[in-house]
RNA sequence: CGGGAUAUAGCGCAGCCCGGUAGCGCGCUUCGUUCGGGACGAAGAGGCCGCAGGUUCGAAUCCUGCUAUCCCGACCA
């Protein structure tokens, strides 16, 4: 704890490490690519969790829960699906334990062997859409908007704390509609969803755009996400909505009476974030001294230390940053007054710097006196002395000055760092630079992999709102349709 | 799945080459002094040295096998 953190410069991967562990986010547990979530770690996905639910559930969703366990077969009724989550799945194949006959623990009992294997789900549009069957008849029943909050495991070759690990948390909304039209609109409604979270809450700029045909969600029509840049030069994706045509309806004979009594498959989407959010948002604001957090997300927005000798002086303090902190909780903001008197206030004040918390007060003997409070900010460091009365208005204002900073800083970064290119060694070395790199493509698959097997680059996204003049492929000079975002990725 | 490394107290590590009954820092407990940026002193507690074999009078140390984790790649949200 009480050591300093690699700085970023030096091995940003180290950096990111030390910093989930320090700032007491997550750890490794005993099981290979699986994360305990620490309190303090899960408080901030509790805070992204309820925000967000509150977004779909404004946008008319609502939530359900479906098994962890899904029959093999039906992880293979759709083709481009269980090509994509083959490799990586968990299959559950027995369902006992004995005592060992050697006397070494437990074994799996041989005899209780299922007759057909359980794979955990790595995402559940199987189970989902083999359910919907039942719950769609008619045009009547539709649109069907249903989200759930779920595990699910992928077993990763290569983990990082929350970047990637076998088993993450995350929501999967699942929806159906009547019309193509309509389950593209919701695909877009979700990105955007999405789009307005991660820059209004996380103050982390996305770029929203479309995934080639490579990136593509496996069993998806079209993969619509949003694309975040990193501090590190690397890029980030954040979140995904997927127009899934009508494959899993197909796949899973979802059919529904129409509105001129004729039959047809429903068209669907599906869409998520998951626990990667809370390393983007690490990745996107901290810095060399610990986590630096957006207030709007921080389940501490201000702490109050109290700076002392002696007990009479504490008892003093203490009492005036009390009533303090509860004129900001009754204002609504979320506060903790620290008197742990077994731990000094420079200790504390390097421990929630490390923390992220936006906004820190002290208070010692000669702001008492003099009527005064220290207010440190954590995003720009600055510390300054205001008076106590009418401190309220000053931190609302200030936390909303510290989210609006964050986005700006960010945001900045993410356009400073973006290279547009037309020649092939521009691009090389905008790469190298690190970034965003905005090129032309000639809109193959061949030369995306290409391009990836030469510079490890990837399309990151085909930019919605992206410039549209037609150009020639950065790599092969074939006519271009428009520039695309590449850059080198987690 | 390839390459590299590691496994010793809650955490971080030393000891291993050259075998002799386990040590340092942080943290933890108690007491005292401190307190405007990670305090100081004193006294304590805490270890099947990853697992299983082997060599030896004796193994954290040498040998064999296994397991796990981390880092760097290939694959992925």
């Amino acid at each position: 704890m009480a050591s300093k953190l690699t700085p970023r410069g030096t091995d940003y991967s180290k950096w990111y490490n030390e910093l989930v562990a320090q700032a007491d986010l997550a750890q490794h547990s005993d099981v290979k690519g699986c994360m305990v979530i620490k309190p303090y770690g899960f408080a901030i996905w509790e805070r992204m969790q309820s925000v967000l639910d509150g977004m779909f559930k404004e946008t008319g969703h609502v939530n359900a829960y479906f098994p962890l366990f899904i029959p093999k077969s039906y992880l293979s009724k759709e083709a481009a699906h269980v090509e994509g989550f083959a490799k990586e799945c968990a299959v559950v194949t027995h369902y006992r334990l004995m005592n060992d006959p050697n006397g070494n623990g437990v074994v799996v009992d041989p005899s209780a062997k299922l007759e057909e294997e359980l794979v955990v789900r790595p995402t559940s549009e199987t189970i989902i859409w083999n359910t919907y069957k039942d719950w769609i008849q008619s045009y009547r029943d539709l649109p069907l908007l249903i989200n759930q909050w779920a595990n699910v495991v992928r077993w990763e070759m290569r983990t990082r704390l929350f970047l990637r690990t076998a088993e993450f948390l995350w929501q999967e909304g699942h929806t159906a509609h009547e019309t193509k039209e309509e389950a593209v609109e919701e695909a877009r409604r979700m990105l955007d969803v999405y789009a307005n979270f991660a820059e209004g809450w996380m103050a982390m700029p996305v770029v929203k755009g479309v995934k080639s045909v490579n990136e593509r969600f496996a069993g998806a029509e079209d993969t619509y996400c949003i694309e975040a840049m990193m501090q590190d030069g690397k890029a980030l994706q954040a979140g995904t909505s997927h127009f899934l045509g009508q494959n899993f309806a197909r796949a899973f004979d979802v059919k529904f009476a129409t509105r001129d009594g004729g039959q047809e498959l429903v068209w669907a989407t599906s869409w998520g974030v998951s626990t990667r959010l809370m390393g983007a948002l690490i990745m996107t604001h901290s810095d060399d001294a610990g986590l630096v957090l957006p207030p709007k997300l921080a389940p501490i927005e201000v702490v109050l230390v109290p700076i002392y000798k002696g007990e009479d002086q504490m008892a003093e303090i203490v009492a005036a940053l009390k009533s303090i902190a509860d004129d900001l909780k009754a204002a609504g903001i979320r506060v903790k007054l620290d008197d742990d008197d077994t731990k000094r206030s420079g200790w504390k004040f390097a421990e929630y710097e490390l923390k992220g918390v936006p906004v820190r007060l002290a208070m010692g003997p000669r702001d008492l006196a003099g009527g005064t409070i220290e207010v440190a900010r954590r995003d720009t460091k600055e510390k300054s002395y205001v008076p106590s009365e009418g401190i309220v208005a000053h931190v609302q204002s200030l936390l909303a000055e510290i989210q609006d900073n964050l986005l700006a800083r960010a945001a900045a970064r993410t356009t400073e760092t973006t290279s547009v290119v037309d020649t092939w060694d521009d691009f090389i070395a905008a790469l190298d630079r690190g970034g965003f790199v905005s090129a032309h493509w000639d809109g193959t698959s061949e030369t995306e992999d290409l391009i990836k097997k030469e510079t490890k680059a990837t399309i990151r996204c085909i930019p919605l709102d992206g410039d549209t003049t037609p150009g020639q492929c950065i790599r092969t000079g074939a006519p271009s349709a428009q520039r695309v975002l590449f850059a080198r990725a987690y």
